[in-house]
RNA sequence: GGCGCUAUCGUCUAGGGGUUAGGACGUGAGAUUCUCAAUCUUAAAACACGGGUUCGAUUCCCGUUAGCGCUACCA
C-alpha cells in the first residue's frame, strides 16, 4: 500500500454547496498532488444519510471542474455505483459500508475494541458531573472490562452497545505540516466510537473517525490536507492506524477562513459558495489565485499567479497556521486584473446569460449580434468587479427613456445650468438639419462645431450630450460607444440609434 | 470548565536579536481623461500586553489577555 508514492484527497459531504473555505482544501490538496507528481483523490463522506444530498454531489463536482481542480480517482456521477475512476473504489462511502462493518470486527476479535452498553443519557450525566468538578470529560472506560458472563446476558438481552476503541498508554502524536509536531495526552482522549450503538437485529452505522480512517488507510493516503477543526479528532484518528498497525500519514491543518468581523466564514457574511461566485461573473482562476494567496506567500510582494506557478511554489510548510479573514475587495481586484486580461470572447460568453430578455437565445443570435456583443461588453468590462455588474452598466444601451433620463436628480442639476441648455439647443438645431443617421464622424464634428460657436469644454460640454445618449453622467468614452449603439441599433435589437435618442431627448 | 490552535498596518502578508519594519487590497491627496473605470505619483496606517534572556528585543523564552476550534453514538 505504502511505495512512497504522493496521495492526498479531498473528502467533501454533499451536505452544502461547496464552500470557498472547503474550496481551499481542496485547492491545497490539489496543489500538493501536482507539486509532488502525486494523485488527487476524490472522496465523498456520505455516511450521514439524513443530510447528505445527491444534488449536491453533483453540483460538488461542477464546482471543483470549474476552478479547474481535476482528481486521478474518485466516483462516478451520482447514481451510477461502479467503483468509478481508480483502483482503490467505490470512492463513495455509503458504498463501503460493509468494509468499515469487517474492519470493526476485526478489532473487536483482537480485543482491541470493546462492545460499550452505555446509554446516551448515562454518557451525559458523566460529562456533566466531569465538567462540574473541572475534569477533562473523558470517558471512564466502564465497559473496557466488562465480564464476558455479563457481555453474553447483556447480548442475550438484545441490549444496544456501540464498539469502541481501548486508547492506550502512550501519547498520541503526529506530524503536522503546518504546525509541527502535536502530541496528545492518552488520558485526555476518550475511548472512540467506532460504530454506533444497534444489536444483532439492528446493527450500528460505523462514525466519521473510523470510516475516515480506514479509507485514507486503505486508499493509501500519505498526507491528510483538511480543516483544523479536526485536529482533536487526529488523536483518536491515529489510535485508530495504531491499533491495525498501519501507517500513520502526515497530516496538515489548514485554518479557518473568517468573515469581517472574525467569525467563521458563513453565509451572512455574503457570497460563500463557489457556485455563487460563478454565478456573479467571477473568473476561476482569479478564486483559485486569491485562495491559494489566503495564508501563504511567495515572497510578500508577488500575488498575480497562474496555476502553473502556484504549482511550482506550492510548499504545505509556508501556509501560516493563523487564520485568515477573507477580504472581497482583494478578490475583487484580482478578478479585475483577470478579467483585464481575459479574452472578449470568453467574457462575452460568460455575460451572455446576464442579459437575457435583451438578447436572443445565444444559440439563435446571429454572427453579427454575436460580435457586436462582444464589442459592447469590452466596453463596460474595465467598469466592473465582477460580470454580472455588466447588465446594470450596459443597461440604457438597449432602451432609452428620455423622461427618466432628464429626471435623475443628479442629471437635471447639470442639465439645469445655463451652459448645458445652450449646448443642447445647439446639438438640437444640427438634428434638425441633418436627415442621416449620427456616425461618429457626424458626432465628432458636431461637437467641434459647438465647442467653437459656444466656447464651452470640458465637462460643461461633454456632460449634457452624455445625458442626451446614455441618460446617465458615467460610462465609457462617447466616441467609443456612439458606433456600438448605432451598430447595435442596425441589428433589430430594439437598441435605439443616436438620433433616436437625441430625438427623443432634444424634442426634434 | 477541560484540551488544542492562533496573535506584524483596517485586511492578506514579508521580514527578522540592531531595519527608514517591505509589498498588496482598501482609504486620503494629486496628475491625466468629457464622466466613471483604468493608469501613474503620493500620503496616512502595524510588531496585543506584562515579565524575563540580552549591551540591545517586534524577533527567543515564560505568562496574561483576546479570538477561534474541539469537548457528539455530526461530518
Amino acid at each position: 500500500m505504502d511505495n512512497g508514492k504522493v496521495r492526498v484527497r479531498f473528502a467533501p459531504s454533499p451536505t452544502g454547496l461547496l464552500h470557498v473555505g472547503s474550496a481551499r482544501t481542496a485547492l491545497c490538496n490539489w496543489l500538493f498532488a501536482q507539486r509532488q507528481g502525486g494523485d488527487f483523490i476524490l472522496r465523498i463522506e456520505d455516511t450521514d444519510t439524513e443530510r447528505s444530498v445527491p444534488r449536491y454531489e453533483k453540483q460538488l463536482i461542477e464546482d471543483l471542474r470549474w476552478l479547474g481542480l481535476e482528481w486521478d480517482e474518485g466516483p462516478n456521477e451520482p447514481g451510477n455505483r461502479a467503483p468509478g475512476k481508480g483502483e482503490y473504489g467505490p470512492y463513495r462511502q455509503s458504498d463501503r459500508l460493509a468494509t468499515y462493518v469487517q474492519y470493526a470486527a476485526k478489532l473487536l476479535q483482537e480485543g482491541k475494541a470493546y462492545r460499550c452498553f452505555c446509554t446516551i443519557e448515562e454518557l451525559e450525566a458523566e460529562r456533566k458531573a466531569l465538567m462540574e468538578r473541572h475534569m477533562p470529560q473523558v470517558y471512564s472506560g466502564r465497559c473496557r472490562n466488562l465480564a464476558s458472563k455479563v457481555i453474553k446476558r447483556n447480548l442475550g438481552a438484545g441490549l444496544p452497545y456501540s464498539i469502541r476503541l481501548k486508547i492506550g498508554e502512550q501519547p498520541l502524536r503526529f506530524q503536522d505540516m503546518v504546525r509541527g509536531s502535536v502530541e496528545f495526552q492518552a488520558d485526555a482522549v476518550s475511548d472512540p466510537i467506532l460504530v454506533r450503538s444497534g444489536n444483532d437485529t439492528n446493527p450500528g452505522t460505523p462514525v466519521y473517525n473510523f470510516v475516515v480512517t480506514v479509507d485514507d488507510a486503505l486508499m493509501g493516503i500519505s498526507h491528510v490536507i483538511r480543516g483544523d477543526d479536526h485536529i482533536s479528532n487526529t488523536p483518536k484518528q491515529v489510535a485508530i492506524y495504531e491499533a491495525f498497525g498501519w501507517q500513520v500519514p502526515l497530516f496538515a491543518h489548514l485554518s479557518p477562513l473568517l468573515g469581517a468581523d472574525r467569525e467563521r466564514l458563513s453565509k451572512r457574511h455574503g457570497a460563500t459558495s463557489i457556485a455563487t461566485f460563478r454565478e456573479m461573473g467571477y473568473l476561476p482562476e482569479a478564486l483559485v489565485n486569491y485562495l491559494a494567496l489566503l495564508g501563504s506567500n511567495k515572497d510578500g510582494k508577488t500575488e498575480i499567479f497562474t496555476a502553473q506557478e502556484l504549482v511550482q511554489q506550492f510548499a504545505l510548510e509556508r501556509i501560516t497556521s493563523s487564520p485568515a479573514v477573507f477580504d472581497f475587495d482583494k478578490l475583487d481586484s484580482l478578478n479585475r486584473h483577470y478579467v483585464k486580461s481575459a479574452s472578449p470572447i470568453r467574457l462575452a460568453a460568460m455575460a451572455w446569460e446576464y442579459f437575457g430578455g435583451l438578447l436572443p437565445e445565444k444559440e439563435d443570435a446571429s454572427d453579427p449580434v454575436l460580435v457586436w456583443f462582444v464589442h459592447l461588453i469590452g466596453l463596460f468590462v474595465p467598469n466592473v468587479d465582477h460580470l454580472d455588474q455588466l447588465t446594470a452598466k450596459a443597461l440604457f444601451v438597449f432602451g432609452f427613456d428620455a423622461e427618466v433620463a432628464r429626471g435623475r436628480p443628479e442629471n437635471a442639476a447639470v442639465l439645469a445650468v445655463d451652459s448645458a441648455r445652450v449646448v443642447l439647443t445647439e446639438l438640437a438645431d444640427r438634428m434638425r438639419a441633418h436627415s442621416l443617421p449620427v456616425t461618429p464622424e457626424v458626432f465628432k464634428q458636431w461637437v467641434e462645431e459647438i465647442k467653437s460657436a459656444t466656447g464651452l469644454d470640458g465637462q460643461e460640454l461633454h456632460h449634457p450630450m452624455r445625458i442626451a445618449i446614455t441618460g446617465t453622467q458615467t460610462g465609457p468614452e462617447l466616441d467609443q460607444l456612439i458606433p456600438v449603439i448605432e451598430q447595435g441599433s442596425a441589428l433589430g435589437l430594439g437598441v435605439p440609434s443616436v438620433r433616436q435618442r437625441l430625438e427623443r431627448f432634444v424634442g426634434v
